[in-house]
DNA sequence: TTGTAAGCGTTATCAG
DNA sequence: CTGATAACGCTTACAA
């Protein structure tokens, strides 16, 4: 493995002068300039991210924090950061918390420890715990004067100083009912995301505007709180039935809590969408699989971890902004067979 | 963000002293030793890994490098890295190749250049071209004398001097045939993965062996070859049954060709596992979703990824081994409704 | 036992 | 336009 020197000595040159050709910072003699790359192709030399990281500060790597790599739209949203990352030229270092923010804050630590020119982060703290809230708090100044380190959240705004890239969780909602509205359904049940989270609101609140805005009073014995996992689904829909509620859909604030729900019905012999019409929220490729396939609205996973290392590298480069960014990506609705014969039916291949 | 001279600085001792402490290398009076970790403490002072690094040759940092993020197993195996390589201090930046071998003999480039201290490796090179067997043999010796960076291949035997942890696909294989034929069936279809891969060959192996065993003439009329994907499943089974052999199972050499299997049966009103049975191989969680459930043998994703940090662990601490070390994990049968009304019909939360 | 100083590979300053 | 050299943070040989 060729260094620096290696490439000046063959190329009868100093050092600086490869460091100058290789990284355009001063003009370079043609006649130099294709004796040194004469010599970095013969070397095959390419320079050490480890010694021009000690010098110049940035190391073209970016941490992402993540709850779990086990959540079904991680890898898409892995996908996108590292499809951006590679074209930005930089390196993903990727850290799993499991939901907990001690592991966070001592990731965050050891990539801002690491040098690390950025930090993609899907945190879990709450906002509500004082000294979560702090935390998040720091996260708007991380590094030192000489190398501030950026934090990009994923699906949550953490603050008022930190740039995030989001869906608009409400408006999915409501897309969602929208659907099941404009088929006439006026008695909809809700399973619900986890209330102590953001997200969780955010769907609720959806959810109650599209029955407000159809004239349809909200009633909460229509609701149940779920843990966004196929079984808190299946477990709420069969506490749901036993309220004896007359109701014709369900509205799910993710696919893994609606496909349970489907697993309910149907174990009870209720026909889906004959019977009662079901809808998700996310669009994860299970959605596909299952037997009626599962209407929802997608969110743009892959765009998201896209953004957000497009995100980053403007932060990296320009570390003084104006103000955040919060970038909002589209949602949209995917009609399949658990609410329309008429929806679709194929298979999503990507897994 | 103090540095090693702020530590010194306020332990009142000299900067070899603190690391000398931190890195238990040189005997430190007891005296000075406390001085140090309190001035530790209260900086909340961390080793930068740039600086070390440059020094020591060793960054802590492991490569991963796979086809791609969005199979269905990469996030357990990923999860078995990282829990391990937090374990042993190492630091897991990941690279998607989308199977091209030019991306990944690039990532491997840049790995060596990194200085990262090793390498897992997903390959998808073929043994059978020239120039990508050479690339394989490179593999042994990547770095320089005074560093060299091992690497540990998953799923795949690469060569005779690549250490690697794998899964025995022709005893799974058998696995899933024996527990075909104990109930009875002997004409039983294959669904096979592609033979130009080295797992698809030694899954048909099985698939023949199994046959011999039980006395029953390998066919070539009940195989077709998929290519991992469920729509190739889906196809393969109608080809399959416009052949109008009959037969009681189908045996399919990954979960995903199964599933897709199962639905084409399905359309044609075959009932699963009264007409016609099915197993998979693999184990992965859509398994326990579809309906019925699919029979699978499983294979232990998360002990793969653990197991090969702590293969390369032990080779990074000890370069030059007697021999490499091939890790052969075990599989097991999991029983569910595809194949027996008592198969286990559990959810596997996980996703 | 402790401290001084060289050096890892690169970039950036500054003199030529 | 080019080259010598200091500096980045740390580890380690060697001197004290």
């Amino acid at each position: 493995m060729a260094g620096i020197k290696d490439v000046a000595r063959r190329a009868g040159v100093s050092i600086a002068t490869v460091s100058n050709v290789m990284n355009k910072r001063k003009p370079v003699s043609a006649e130099l300039e294709v004796k040194v790359w004469k010599a970095v192709q013969d070397l095959n030399y390419e320079v050490n991210p480890v010694g021009r990281g000690l010098k110049s500060n940035r190391t073209n790597q970016i941490g992402v924090i993540v709850p779990s790599f086990s959540q079904v739209y991680f890898p898409a949203i892995l996908q996108g950061i590292h499809e951006a990352a590679m074209k930005y030229g930089y390196t993903v270092s990727v850290y799993e918390t499991n939901g907990n923010v001690e592991n966070e804050k001592k990731y965050v630590k050891f990539i801002e420890n690491s040098w690390m020119d950025g930090i993609i982060l899907a945190s879990y703290a709450n906002i509500e715990n004082k000294s979560e809230r702090e935390y998040i708090w720091s996260l708007s100044d991380i590094g030192t004067d000489k190398k501030k380190i950026p934090v990009v959240s994923l699906e949550n705004i953490l603050g008022p100083s930190i740039d995030a890239v989001i869906v608009e969780n409400k408006k999915a909602a409501e897309t969602a009912m929208g659907h099941l509205l404009s088929l006439g359904h006026n008695e909809i049940l809700h399973i619900g995301a986890p209330q102590k989270f953001n997200i969780g609101k955010l769907r609720m609140e959806g959810y109650k505007n599209a029955l407000e805005e159809a004239g349809i009073r909200f009633d909460s014995d229509k609701v149940c709180e779920g843990d966004f996992s196929p079984v808190s689904g299946y477990n709420c829909m069969k506490v749901l039935l036993e309220r004896s509620i007359p109701f014709t859909a369900v509205f799910a604030a993710n696919d893994q809590m609606a496909i349970g729900a489907m697993r309910a019905l149907l174990d009870k012999g209720i026909s889906i969408p004959e019977d009662v019409a079901v809808i998700g929220l996310d669009n994860n490729f299970p959605s596909t699989l299952v037997v009626p396939s599962l209407s929802s609205v997608n969110f743009p996973k892959f765009d998201m971890g896209y953004k957000a290392i497009e995100l980053l590298s403007q932060r990296i480069s320009e570390p003084e902004p104006e103000k955040r960014s919060v970038i909002v990506l589209d949602t949209e609705l995917v009609v399949r067979k658990s609410t329309s014969h008429d929806g679709d039916n194929r298979w999503n291949l990507n897994w």
